[in-house]
DNA sequence: GAGCGCCGGAACGCAACCGTTGCGTCCTGG
DNA sequence: CCAGGACGCAACGGTTGCGTTCCGGCGCTC
């Protein structure tokens, strides 16, 4: 019976309050105002301003970053890191992702939507795309497919998100070429 | 004639209350509660709530992260790896500078206090690692030192503030391996 | 031992938000 | 045409926090 277009401005003033003021400031009455909308409507559909969040953000979640399967892995080392550094530098995503991290470190409910939603998904990409990468010989069978998706993703995350400098392709292509060299096949030390 | 041991405590009840409600919920009132201090004794001090978190992370951040000099690039980063991942684990640092560097994103005056109390600091040990490694021939003349110390900083950063998945000897140690792969004079293709 | 300044504590007025309720309107299906 | 439900709006009492003010107490210094 609840109205689809209601449901639909108040998710999109919950992705924007929370990219501008952060989860813990977050209220329902600046929502409803952004959404133009009755607090009533608000709490017609979920109980509290946890669970709202929770729901939404999930829901926005799920629908992103496809598997990328190139032929090689160099292919989809770039790849991967192209999708991933579009997102990041995505205006909301950039905002409401750093914010919500930190505050899984002290709310669990908060860290395991994001565990579930971002974390598992992204280690599921990354192990694909390493195992395809060892049956082909590109990557020596050993490879920690843990470690890798760190230096796949952790960069990135590091430049966009943390320290915020701008991300050129040039940059991009450097990265993935670096990352690629740590993975490859130790070499002794001279 | 502001009395010490009073200060202290208040420093001390912030970088706690920081840790665990974040700034968004930092409140005057509960920080005076925590140091057994009265809220005029704050505003004794500092005139309001952002001025007094920035006084005093800057405060701590100053003092940390020496520049490691092991005579050796691997040295090197093996030492800086081991000094940051460290401080990450940190129960109190783990939970304030992810939630620092998200409210940076939407708060230009810590964005500039983090800046430099971090991020200016962080550049200078790397670029003067990568820097005395050109010297020694142990990396290429063209070596981006922004790129390695994302590479170096990245990984650690995402592993214990974003994924917040525990870290032993050994994976420190691949990581390394990793990253000295990544820096080295890029081989051809096969 | 008088005075000064910091101290904690209590209370102030003001604002925001919580979650709930009641009102009157609008839309829809029977 | 009518019942019912979702809507917005406004208001409720209660809580929390702001930044300020005033108080009495305590420990300096002179």
């Amino acid at each position: 019976m609840l109205r689809g277009d209601i449901t639909a401005a108040i998710r999109n003033a919950v992705m924007n309050e929370l990219a501008e003021v952060g989860y813990g400031r977050l209220s329902i009455e600046a929502v409803a105002r952004r959404a133009g909308v009755g607090k009533t409507a608000i709490y017609r559909r979920w109980s509290n301003k946890l669970e709202m969040v929770l729901e939404i953000v999930s829901a926005v979640a799920e629908r992103s970053v496809p598997m990328p399967d190139t032929g090689s892995f160099a292919g989809d080392l770039q790849l991967l890191m192209f999708i991933v550094s579009k997102a990041l530098q995505h205006q909301i995503a950039s905002q409401i992702i750093p914010d919500l991290m930190a505050e899984a470190a002290r709310n669990p409910k908060i860290a395991e939507t994001l565990q579930r939603a971002l974390r598992t998904h992204q280690q599921a990409v990354g192990e694909k795309i390493v195992g395809q990468a060892v049956e082909r010989g590109e990557l020596p069978a050993g490879t920690n497919a843990d470690l890798a998706v760190d230096l796949m993703l952790g960069p990135l995350y590091w430049r966009l998100a943390v320290s915020r400098t701008p991300i050129d392709d040039d940059y991009l292509e450097n990265l993935s070429t670096a990352v690629l060299g740590a993975l490859r096949e130790p070499r002794p030390a001279h």
